[in-house]
DNA sequence: TTAATATTTCTATATTTATCGAAATGAAAT
DNA sequence: ATTTCATTTCGATAAATATAGAAATATTAA
């Protein structure tokens, strides 16, 4: 129960719940994510380990980068369930739609690269 | 987005996913859940609500007593697609096993009735 | 009508959580 | 090696939440 606790805490916060469609989108780093949601790096940060230790995400390092990426298949039967829900879910949400418009006008080398 | 973010708060507390799991065996009334939840009745009658709120529960008066029901069909798509994967989620749960237990132990007419 | 009682609402409190800024970390570039 | 810089961790604070007990509500029973 602890862990289907922990996967509905992760995902109950709008800007976590935010996080989770930009990557459905395309891999991201902590940068571009924070010029997004408009937060403190420290903050969205934070937001990215509790979806980290939820399961949902999960990240590689790239240069100088962290690139955060969804998980699509995993070893937790409740996200199997939940992340298929997720990828058609708040596709037409005003918000998320404003979200994706923004992630194609951010690039992370102009954004903290250089 | 505030919906599906109303519907995972709502999810997102151990006392308040038992309680989703006793009423999918049976109807129950406030004070059942309290025997079983060891809580506080206004405590429990407060995750009574915020379940409700959501959309997840429903209620009905029967007697002096208020019934608490799980919806199975509901006009959110959102809890449409969760009510049928929280059905055999947590089955093998030791926490929700003790719980079913506990319920068929327990009488509306000897706890708070007569 | 009056008394009893199941539930809800209100008030207060303790814990958790979201947030930021500053300091620490660690890897890349010079 | 040293500097630069993206990210994480730490410390502090404000807001949200879980909880209990008391008071209020509403409904049944006498």
């Amino acid at each position: 129960m602890d862990d289907l606790n922990k996967i509905f805490k992760a995902l109950a916060d709008k800007s976590r719940l935010r996080i989770v469609k930009m990557l459905q989108q395309k891999d991201l780093c902590v940068c571009e994510i924070t010029a997004v949601l408009g937060l403190a790096t420290s903050t969205v940060s934070n937001h990215l380990g509790i979806l980290k230790d939820a399961g949902v995400i999960g990240d590689r390092k790239d240069g100088k980068w962290v690139e955060h990426h969804l998980f699509t298949e995993t070893n937790s039967h409740f996200l199997n369930g939940l992340l298929p829900l997720l990828s058609f879910w708040l596709n037409g949400d005003e918000q998320i739609l404003a979200d994706k418009e923004t992630i194609n006008t951010v690039n992370r080398e102009e954004l903290c690269g250089r």
